[in-house]
DNA sequence: CTGAAAGCGCTAACAC
DNA sequence: GTGTTAGCGCTTTCAG
């Protein structure tokens, strides 16, 4: 690899010269300029990053922390940061975690060892904790859920708000026995808590309720939303509306459903959550929750930018809104 | 950020012993190596890797370079991929890239700038000449659809024998009007030629053959997968099969169908192309050809890493072969 | 067993 | 305008 000094002795100039040359600093005559430009054409010369990054203190890198590109979902997350990264002059570092073990934290620190100016890590990726004790980089949590104040920086959603979206709807289409597919993290803990909570409570308000059994649990795995479906509708008094945390999950219902000769949305309804753009195009397209990455995203960017740039505590913005989006995969219940 | 200066400061030692013992080299004391580790706990040292990199000249990443993530077949190769260099003691450096213009050029140049050790670059990301014209680095390339022999080592699959699977399977099912959905790149060119070749060929052996306006093209995405399928389905005498160049584009394909009122498998029969996990909770489950892409990366990262090492030429090796799996989105002709 | 010295490729003062 | 010097954090001979 051609280094800047290759360039130097062949333009019969100093390193500090090219260099000059290179960044556009100082002063470099018009001649020397041309001269120095040329071999660096000719010597198909590439600058250094890594030096530069280790002399500058600063690489450019962001890392970013999802728990799994299978979700379309988290796909569409990478192309919207890779994107507006890109727009302020960084690249982003992917890194797919969906346990928060001794492999989790592993792969936290090699991103620190990488000198990655700051992180943004999704929910569901890592815990706020172990982001917290393994490293000490600038950091953003998205998608959080929990009830409490996070102790990081984190831009979120109104997930109660979200619940309470797709309960209404699947009430005022006259639906009264519910089944909810929810995910769990690596082999525990049942997730997505908050989202749920805004469902029953509209429920309550409607004097209805949901039975433990009619809430179901797998990974966020098209095959376990498909063995949750299949565990809440071969029930002897089963649903005839599921909400699925997750638009993948849902895809895995409705498959259980079409598997057991249910039409949806005729004898079940389903609802999302997410939109994945997959959603509108299956058949019938998916009603659901609508996530807006893009204005969540650009939202954790700035802040994590922030962070980066000046050392001052950051303080998280206000959950942003969810959206309901009525599809076809969401009718009338039959009469019982 | 603590360096091993501050390590050797506390512990009374030189750079170069916690360096040593850092790295297990040369040999310490018992006594000496407990007092260091000890510092590197208590004052959360994380070894700087950019300035490793610098010295030992090699960074351990390989860059990824795939068209777009929204398209599940290519999520699938990233988490393949990832998966396999981390085994290998690499991490990755994934890139989204599908325009092979000024902006691509310029990604692959910070690519090598960043010093990757190597490239993998999937066809329909960027081809293979600007490949080989923007940068100087050892690279696989990555389902290669062209009829001539690649410049670059390349893993591929059969595409012909792809193609001729799904024709095979559709003439045997009674078709006789098909139709094709393929796509193209960037604003131009079409793609997937050669498994269109091998599904027409089959044709040929069986007297039929395939319209020319029955072939279609658009972005490898779903709307367009969508638009072509449109396209096909509203002419005078509509195909009664088709077949699609990926599996994101036969499900735009048969989303429009739904739109027109066509039942899939009854009225329109749809095959697609890579396998994507997705395509398996369809309804119905879409047939497709089978694309292995832990087997392709395999072959693929293990060429690259060849070529890291040792700087021989690499040659190719055979074509991988293609499968068909019949599922439900495809079913015999109706009489005409 | 430990340390001194040199250097990876680059940039940033500061002289000349 | 251009060059000298020093140093980012680390590893690697080579002495002691």
């Amino acid at each position: 690899m051609t280094t800047i000094y290759d360039i130097a002795k062949a333009a019969g100039v100093t390193a500090t010269t090219v260099s000059n040359v290179l960044g556009g600093k100082g002063s470099v005559s018009k001649a020397t300029r041309a001269r120095v430009m040329k071999y660096v054409q000719e010597l198909g010369y590439q600058p250094n990053l890594v030096a530069r990054s280790l002399i500058k203190g600063r690489t450019g890198l962001i890392g970013l922390v999802v728990p799994r590109l299978e979700n379309p979902f988290y796909a569409e997350i990478v192309t919207a940061v890779e994107r507006l990264a890109y727009a302020a002059g960084r690249r982003i570092f992917v890194n797919t975690l969906s346990s928060d073990d001794e492999f989790g934290q592993q792969m936290l620190r090699d991103l620190a060892s990488r000198r990655v100016e700051g992180i943004l890590a999704m929910a569901g990726s890592i815990s706020i904790n172990s982001l917290l004790n393994s490293i000490d980089l600038p950091a953003v949590y998205c998608l959080d859920e929990a009830e409490d104040e996070p102790l990081l920086p984190s831009v979120s959603f109104d997930f109660t708000q979200g619940g309470q979206l797709a309960a209404e709807h699947l009430v005022s289409l006259g639906h009264r026995r519910f089944g909810i597919v929810t995910s769990k993290w690596g082999v525990g803990e049942v997730g997505h808590l908050v989202r749920i909570e805004g469902f029953k409570k509209v429920l309550a308000e409607h004097g209805l309720e949901i039975l433990p059994e009619h809430i179901q649990a797998g990974q966020d795995r098209l095959m376990e939303g498909k063995a949750a479906g299949y565990r809440l509708l071969t029930q002897p008094d089963p649903p005839t509306a599921i909400f699925a945390v997750n638009d993948l999950m849902a895809i895995g219902v409705i498959s259980a459903a079409w598997e057991l000769g249910l039409r949806v949305p005729q004898d079940l309804s389903v609802v999302g959550f997410d939109d994945i753009m997959l959603g509108q195009y299956l058949t019938p397209p998916l009603t659901t929750i609508v996530i807006d990455k893009d204005a969540l995203m650009t939202q954790a960017l700035e802040l994590l930018l922030r962070a980066i740039e000046s050392q001052e505590t950051i303080t998280s913005p206000p959950l942003l809104p969810a959206r309901l989006v009525i599809r076809g995969s969401t009718g009338p219940a039959q009469h019982d």
